[in-house]
DNA sequence: ATATTATTGCAACATTGTTGCATTAACAAA
DNA sequence: TTTGTTAATGCAACAATGTTGCAATAATAT
């Protein structure tokens, strides 16, 4: 049982065929992609069930990360492991073409008083892309 | 029909109790609300579906602001109408109480570049809250 | 090859949000 | 006050999203 151990609990995870494809897709993407469209794009790999369950394996693994919209809509995007990495970056939100994309070279600056312990922050921004501008 | 008209297709509101009610917790409420809270503490006043269509029309009404929580649970919040508001300010969720509260006070420093149209955002710090801590 | 158990599929359920339509009630005008 | 117009509501039916329990499956250490 001599091996790395990356949960708390120490409980063993395991690559599946559901879980590398699900990783793929999002690592393929060039947005974010929610619940549904994951649904359509791993093109019955797994049950649907199987898809919100993995998901929440690989945001505890931190392969991927959480993106909440400003319509409230959830979606996930693969993580980029290279320099100065961080969750909490911004994500930007397309009116036109509806993508939410990782915006990670820049740093929102806020200044709340020190009674507030802040822990993360989710700050999504919404307008018109590159793309469709 | 010598009258104020508030919205852009010349429909004319209406006063309703389940409106003023609906306003009234939201304007009395330390915090934002969810549609569920909503539910319970207007205690009946009106139907479930009534609750979604009145807050559809306190947000276009611009009487009301709605804000999407880290976890992705959609709440709204009285408009504080006094000097320099906005919609567009940051949201404060505690992890320990689960309250949404508008901090009007503090404004997001954000500098993207130039091919991106900002229109709004969305930005929900999570924390603990200074009664928590 | 075998044992252990993480993972999956499925069914059943809970929550959240939407739509159509007949009925009700708010409000302007008489 | 009464009346006409129509915004607003209630209800039912639906769609979408998310959760849970459990038996069956399959990934991994030995
Ligand atoms: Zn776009
Ligand atoms: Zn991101
Ligand atoms: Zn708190
Ligand atoms: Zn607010």
């Amino acid at each position: 049982m001599q091996q790395c151990c990356n949960n708390i609990f120490m409980k063993q995870f395991r690559n599946t065929t559901a879980k590398t494809t699900i990783l793929n897709v999002l690592k393929n993407a060039e947005a974010a992609l929610s619940h549904a469209e994951l649904l359509t794009l791993t093109n019955g790999v797994c049950d649907r069930v199987t898809i919100y369950r993995v998901l929440e394996r690989l945001v505890n693994e931190d392969n991927v990360h959480k993106v909440v919209t400003s319509d409230g809509i959830i979606k996930y995007a693969a993580c980029n492991h290279s320099a100065h990495h961080s969750h909490d970056h911004v994500h930007f939100n397309c009116e036109k073409c509806k993508t939410t994309t990782c915006i990670e070279m820049v740093l929102p600056v806020i200044q709340l008083s020190n009674d507030y312990t802040v822990k993360s922050f989710n700050f999504t921004v919404t307008g018109i892309c590159p793309k469709c501008n």
